[in-house]
RNA sequence: GCAGGGGUUCCCGAGUGGCCAAAGGGAUCAGACUGUAAAUCUGACGCGCAAGCUUCGGUGGUUCGAAUCCACCCCCCUGCACCA
């Protein structure tokens, strides 16, 4: 039997990632006692996830370094159906080959983060769907269904705002999806004698659902815990920025985006994130908070949470890429970058693009910079123009040089005669090189 | 099916014949201040470098002129009825 670390929910409650759980003591008590193997599920509503699915997965990995084994769900059924936990109105469904592809692209992701090499135990990850499937109508309506009150599934906090409130209403469809996904609990629980189930807090009801289901079909003592919705002291959205989510496939937000966004992380988020995002202890987590707060200026809480969380996420490899691009569009000289430098910002994932210079007479650089992506419309370009925001390869354009790209994009302007790092704003950087 | 309420630019939400590309707020972008932070202040915020062009559920109409008026249609909500 392999060792657990009985401090392992102290460890969690510390970090702030316990929102609520099941029988606390008894729960506690079982996971001191012995390996004991939990689950936590992950629908496919996209190609890919996302840093909201980062908290859920670093806890199955915490539970696992725990001495737990882990099953990653993916939610080869339930995305079928579409959970309605918490949301104002009923989605599309999607069509079940695209729901089938994003399943395969979501075992792959998961499985980088929790190990399935050695131990005993080790992770697996499963498909719902390969126990859904074969379900006929008729004997899960008998067996599962009978097993839930009406009367108490529309209590539930999670869908009652779609039951209650006007403009919305709840299908039949969706309001099954709990018992769907209750079924899946009690039956890993009988297949893999899984006695846990974490996931977001808007999954307590889901959970709870599966945990009395697991008791009435097997008469099975299994347990819940829930983890913290991420929230932002500014009271945005956690996980957008204006370019859209930030996703977990590196080939959607690329590592170096990746690591900017974590870089941007507000003082007053910066500790709470460290504890939730990444494997430092607690206690040397207090010890930067200590130091930053003794120390003027800049706190270097960021800067450890951006490295740490994207190499967790992207490996060494990517964090480097990351740094290599920071370093050179926020502190370095233009001229400190060798012709192979700027080769390798493109390759490690610098938004680039080619250049025609031939057609370039009659282009406005409101266009240019719009259409590479740097900026939503022109309009963002010309404003950045007009408080000469704009760098081209480190010269300052504005308003009157809009019309006339051809001038600041030549060959003789161009760095190794090939590239022209433009910069918009302070933050934004786009590499173009000469086509052809 | 009947009655009533409603569909406005990313979101919320004003606007009921011209002064409307459409108040206000949020989100977002840029600038100042800073630390690639927050707060604050400034500017932008349908598209277009511009001239100008395209919007207010859809289609047609009235009018010199419509988001605003009329007709028909589509969708949502609330009652009631029908169904059982």
């Amino acid at each position: 039997m392999t060792a657990v670390d009985p401090t392992l929910i102290d460890d969690l409650d510390a970090r702030g990632l316990i929102a609520q759980m099941t029988g606390e003591d008894q729960l506690r008590s079982w996971l001191a006692d012995g390996s004991r193997t939990l689950y936590c599920g992950f629908d496919p509503t996209a190609d890919s996830l996302h840093i909201g699915s980062l908290v859920p997965l670093l806890t199955l990995r915490r539970f696992q370094q725990a001495g737990h084994k882990p099953l990653a769900l993916v939610g080869g059924a339930t995305g079928l159906i579409g959970d309605p936990s918490f949301k104002a109105q009923e989605r599309k469904l999607n069509t079940p080959d695209i729901v089938a592809n994003w399943v395969e692209k979501l075992k792959q992701q998961v499985s980088r983060f929790i190990d399935f090499g050695s131990a005993e135990n080790s992770a697996e990850v499963v498909n719902n769907l390969d126990w859904t499937e074969k379900l006929n109508v008729l004997d899960f309506l008998r067996d599962v269904g009978k097993h839930f009150s009406i009367n108490n599934m529309i209590q539930k906090e999670s869908v009652k705002q779609r039951i209650d409130r006007e403009g919305a209403g709840i299908s039949f469809t969706e309001f099954t999806y709990m018992i769907l996904q209750s079924y899946d609990f009690a039956e890993l629980y009988k297949q893999h004698n899984c006695t846990l189930q974490i996931g977001g807090s808007d999954q307590w009801g889901n959970i709870t659902g599966g945990i009395d289901l697991a008791r009435r079909m097997y008469g099975g003592q299994v347990f819940g815990l829930t983890l913290p919705l991420v929230t932002k002291s500014d009271g945005t959205k956690f996980g957008k920025t204006e370019s859209g989510t930030i996703w977990l496939d590196p080939a959607k937000t690329s590592p170096y985006a990746f690591y900017q966004f974590w870089l941007n992380t507000a003082d007053a988020d910066a500790y709470k994130f460290l504890r939730y995002f990444t494997f430092l202890s607690v206690a040397d987590i207090d010890a930067i908070e200590a130091a930053d707060n003794a120390a003027e200026g800049r706190p270097q809480a960021q800067g450890i949470l951006a490295r740490e969380v994207t190499k967790l996420i992207h490996g060494e490899e990517g964090l480097i890429a990351a740094e290599r691009i920071t370093a050179a569009m926020f502190s370095g000289e233009l001229s400190d970058l060798s012709e192979s430098d700027l080769e390798q910002l493109k390759l490690d994932g610098l938004p680039s693009s080619d250049l025609d210079l031939s057609t370039l007479s009659d282009t406005p650089l409101t266009t240019l910079l719009a259409d590479c992506g740097m900026a939503k419309a022109g309009r963002e370009v010309k404003d950045a123009l007009g408080r000469n925001a704009v760098f081209i390869n480190g010269e300052a354009k504005g308003a009157s040089d809009n019309m006339n790209a051809a001038a600041s994009f030549s060959v003789a302007n161009a760095l190794y005669s090939r590239f022209f790092l433009v910069k918009l704003g302070k933050k934004k950087n786009h590499l173009f090189e000469i086509a052809g």
